[in-house]
DNA sequence: AAGGCGTGGGC
DNA sequence: TGCCCAAGCCT
C-alpha cells in the first residue's frame, strides 16, 4: 500500500511536542539549533537503552556531576565507572560508554550517521538518536517507542522492525521538514507518554488520523513478542569472613553480571544429598547466620537466593579468581543488585539458617579454588 | 541470528 | 504473585 506523506501525517507532534515535553536535563532548550553539550546526549542515550526515564534521572545526574565531559569520562577507571552505573543494570552499557567515550577524546566526534554507528555501544537506533537530536542530522531513530507510534498510525499488522529500512526512508522528509532533534523526541515522548503499549488515544495529537485506532486495532498493533520464563533455582550467597577481611569473586569479562564483585555462591544441593551432611571439619565456623530469602529476576534467569554469613575463625589463601577483601573498600565495589543486596544485609542480625548449609560444599570448593560463580 | 544481558515499575 | 514492559546492543 501507499503511506501518506510523513512530513504532513506527522505535522502535528511538532507542536505538540513544544506544549506538552517533559523536561529533562539532557534535553536542548533550544530544539532548532546543534546540541550545546552532545556528550550528555550520548550519556542519557545509553542510559535509557531498555530503561525508564525516571530510573535513570539520578543515575544521569550523578554521572554528568562526576564526568562533566567526554575527557573526564575518558580518564576514569573501570571501576569507578561500574560503581557509578552500580544498580542500573546491562553493565556491558557502562564498558560500551567508557569505550566510547576514549575513543571521541582521541579522535573527536565523527561527523556522520556511519562514524557514529561505528562508536562502541551505539547500534542503528542510538547512532540515528544522536545524529537528530545532538547534531541535527536528518536520520531515523526508531527505538520501540517509534515502532509503535509509527505501526498504529500506519495500521502496519505484524512485527514492524523488519521494516525499519522502508520506515526510515519514509520518514526523512518529516524530520527535515519538522526538525530533525525536534520530531525524533516528539515520536519517543508520544511512545512513553500516550501512544503507550496500553494507549490513552484521547490525549493522541494525531488520533484523527491514526490507522489502528479507526479499526480498533490498538491493542494487536504491534504484537506482544513472546517471552520465556525460566525455571527458578535455588543458591546459598555467602558473605564469608576471616581475619576481618570479606572473601568475594572477582570481576568477570564476560556473561552475568561482568565487570562487578560478586560474593561466593553454590547451588542448593538436590534433596537427600550428602554434601548437606558433609563435616564443617577443619574450617571452624565460629558463626554461622541466615537472612530471609529473596527471588532475584533477571532477564533470561530467576534465582531463589538465601544469603548467609559465616565467619571462619582462620582465613585460607584466596582462590583463583578470589580476593580477600578489607571492610572499608566493601562499599567501593561495583556489585549488582543480587550482590548489594546481601551486602546491606551485613549489618543487621541474622537467624539460624531454616536449611540446611552445604558448608563442606561451598568452602571446600573455595578452598580448592573452585570457579566463580555468578 | 537467536539468545544473552539487569532492574524496577505498572497493572 | 506474576507477567509485561522499558529511548537496544553484541555475538
Amino acid at each position: 500500500m501507499t503511506w501518506p506523506s510523513s512530513a504532513t501525517l506527522l505535522a502535528p507532534l511538532a507542536p505538540w511536542f513544544d506544549g506538552n515535553r517533559r523536561e529533562l536535563p539532557w534535553r536542548a532548550a533550544d530544539l532548532d539549533a546543534a546540541h550545546p553539550d552532545p556528550y550528555a546526549v550520548l550519556v542519557s542515550e545509553l542510559m535509557l537503552q531498555q530503561t525508564q526515564v525516571a530510573t535513570v534521572l539520578p543515575y544521569f545526574t550523578r554521572w554528568m556531576d562526576r564526568w562533566p565531559t567526554v575527557e573526564a569520562l575518558a580518564a576514569a577507571s573501570d571501576e569507578e565507572v561500574h560503581k557509578a552505573w552500580e544498580g542500573l543494570g546491562y553493565y556491558r552499557r557502562a564498558r560500551l560508554l567508557h569505550a566510547g567515550a576514549k575513543r571521541i577524546a582521541g579522535e573527536g566526534w565523527p561527523s556522520d550517521l556511519a562514524g557514529l554507528r561505528g562508536i562502541p555501544g551505539l547500534g542503528d537506533y542510538t547512532a540515528a538518536a544522536l545524529a537528530a537530536q545532538a547534531f541535527q542530522q536528518p536520520e531515523a531513530a526508531l527505538d520501540g517507542n517509534a515502532f509503535r507510534v509509527l505501526a498504529r498510525l500506519l495500521g502496519l499488522e505484524g512485527d514492524p522492525r523488519p521494516r525499519a529500512r522502508e520506515l526510515r526512508d519514509w520518514l526523512r522528509p518529516a524530520l527535515a521538514a519538522l526538525g530533525p532533534s525536534r520530531l525524533t523526541q516528539a515520536l519517543m515522548e508520544l511512545g512513553a507518554t500516550v501512544c503507550a503499549p496500553l494507549p490513552r488515544c484521547g490525549g493522541c495529537p494525531v488520533a484523527d488520523r491514526c490507522a489502528a485506532l479507526r479499526l480498533e486495532a490498538t491493542g494487536r498493533i504491534p504484537p506482544a513478542r513472546p517471552r520465556a520464563q525460566p525455571a527458578t533455582s535455588e543458591f546459598w550467597l555467602a558473605a564469608v569472613e576471616a581475619e576481618d577481611r570479606w572473601l568475594l569473586a572477582e570481576p568477570a569479562g564476560q556473561g552475568l553480571l561482568a565487570g562487578l564483585w560478586r560474593w561466593p555462591s553454590t547451588p542448593l544441593p538436590e534433596t537427600g544429598a550428602d554434601a548437606a551432611a558433609e563435616p564443617i571439619g577443619t574450617y571452624a565456623a565460629a558463626e554461622l547466620s541466615a537472612w530471609p530469602s529473596w527471588t532475584q529476576v533477571y532477564t533470561h534467569r530467576r534465582e531463589r537466593v538465601h544469603p548467609l554469613r559465616i565467619r571462619l575463625q582462620e582465613g585460607f589463601d584466596a582462590p583463583a579468581g578470589f580476593a580477600w577483601t578489607d571492610p572499608g573498600r566493601l562499599g567501593e565495589l561495583p556489585m549488582g543488585r543480587r550482590d548489594s543486596r546481601l551486602r546491606e544485609l551485613l549489618p543487621q542480625p541474622g537467624a539460624a539458617p531454616l536449611l540446611p548449609v552445604p558448608l563442606g560444599l561451598l568452602l571446600g570448593g573455595l578452598r580448592r579454588g573452585g570457579s566463580p560463580s555468578p
